[in-house]
DNA sequence: CCGTATAAGTGTAATTTGCATGTAAAGATC
DNA sequence: GATCTTTACATGCAAATTACACTTATACGG
């Protein structure tokens, strides 16, 4: 069991901060932006990161580069240097062959997870919410 | 990111042993298990556990056990030794109203994740798949 | 007495994560 | 021309998490 009070969002309310990042699930995001851009680099990313998040986690910047880095080791995304706008020279990823497979790999996956959770959400409401517990 | 190839079903699909053995969701699976169940043992739990599993990792019996003495701690379980039957002794475990609380939680967060990824696969699935990266 | 099934753990190395910090370029402000 | 801010990427390390092997213990059949 992860943290189980979320430093970020201290209200009540609950949280997936309370699971942690889960930055596994960074990854099939950052497959499908690169896929849908072209190409795109890492800070240009972290905006659509934040609209497509699997959970409503506080994205780390050293995630999504971390995690951008280690698709690139895994020849899923290759990457070069654009030095040509103006500010800091960007790294600029773009999706290979190997990385689209493992985004449909990831479809399968995410498809199976989700229904599995709303096949036990909806259990769990069918039982009701009684407090049939211990106190 | 985990290891990236599955060291216990080494054949081609995908699967999310990849994804490592995400323990945090053994928790509501138990949690519903034992709303629905009333009391139940450890060992008890590791079958129905399977077939609510929210991943199709294989659920490791340490991670199943250790959730439960981990779900004792945060109090949204108790728990007492039967020495009733035969066999070795078993550790029964009785959701609290705290645990039912935890439970209701956790439907909220994977109410919003089992959407998140069903919109994600929906837009992925939407783009086709068009080999258009790079080899 | 030995093997097997049941039951519940523990030990620990490796991996993953959160958070702080570092580097560096370009433009704004004064 | 000094320094502040924003953009952009990256690393270091302690702490948390995980995988996997291993241990303890009871009962039953033969």
């Amino acid at each position: 069991m992860p943290r189980r009070t979320c430093p970020r969002h201290g209200n009540g309310k609950p949280c997936t901060c309370a699971m942690g990042n889960l930055y596994r699930f960074v990854e099939p995001v950052l497959l499908f932006l690169l896929k849908r851009k072209g190409r795109a680099y890492g800070y240009e990313l972290a905006n659509d990161l934040r609209a497509y998040a699997l959970t409503d986690a506080e994205i780390e910047a050293a995630s999504l580069y971390r995690t951008l880095r280690q698709l690139e080791v895994n020849s899923c995304v290759t990457s070069e240097w654009d030095v040509a706008g103006s500010g800091p020279a960007r790294r600029v990823y773009v999706l290979t062959a190997r990385g689209e497979q493992h985004l449909q790999e990831w479809v399968t996956v995410l498809d199976h997870m989700s229904r599995s959770m709303k096949a036990l959400t909806r259990e769990v409401k069918a039982l009701g919410a009684s407090t049939a517990g211990v106190s």
